[in-house]
DNA sequence: ATACTTGCAAAACATTTGCAGTGAG
DNA sequence: CTCACTGCAAATGTTTTGCAAGTAT
């Protein structure tokens, strides 16, 4: 079981803090505020742990490294602008994708991306 | 603009005799094989390049490197054994995700994946 | 007191880049 | 003949691990 610690709360608060992922630098950042000290290693290990108890979600982007949030919120998925790279939560889900997997095949989860431009980099442009 | 070489055909190659997307290492085994000397970072000069001229696709995974396939093909998503880790291409698109989005964002593409158990891994639990 | 946690530094990987030689056009 | 392409090795950047010291329980 995983105890209780400082840099444990840190890493959950900097993720209840953000309304969107995290990736484990700006983990490091966010936590590292009130805890200077703390090791990205010590980030990445509790990334782990908290992963593999079900408490975040991981959010995997091309050419980025992973980001993370807590786990629990409603499910939902991301939008991610290709000009500016910031991630979105969308509200929505459609569901229902069972049908598309062959027949035999068994579907646990689902993940979708939206990619695009959001509103404020569709302005620039 | 790209010259033709033995290299080049060969990444294409193995591309095109995989039925499933592969990853940079893959790919420099299955195209390695009637070419010995070819080297990773070849491969990865070729594969960045033929992504911009967006002949591949890039399909990025939780947990692992991202894996290339040809573009061109109809367009599709990919089921993904969470205990053999296996890639398979799902036939059917849902679309129509644009509606999920806020309002004000362009959606330009968008990316599905499921995950569970394929049907040879469900028998043997 | 016990044994899980930490921070640091080193290790392990994955990906990119510099360079001089090679080869396509 | 030129200049893009190649392999190699070195450089980057990210994630993981080993270990002695720290600390929650």
């Amino acid at each position: 079981m995983q105890r209780r610690t400082r840099q444990r709360d840190a890493v959950l608060a900097a993720l209840e803090r953000a309304d969107r992922p995290l990736s484990p630098r700006e983990i490091l950042g966010a936590a590292g505020q009130g805890l200077p000290a703390l090791g990205i290693a010590t980030v990445y290990r509790h990334l782990a742990a908290l992963l593999a108890d079900g408490a975040l979600r991981e959010v995997v982007l091309p050419g980025e490294s992973s980001r993370y949030e807590l786990a629990g919120k409603e499910h939902h998925h991301h939008f991610c602008c290709r000009n500016c790279a910031a991630v979105f939560e969308l509200a929505d889900c459609p569901g229902n994708f069972e049908r598309l997997a062959p027949p035999g095949f068994l579907v646990e989860e689902h993940e979708l991306y939206l990619m695009g431009l959001c509103a404020s980099c569709q302005e620039g442009s």
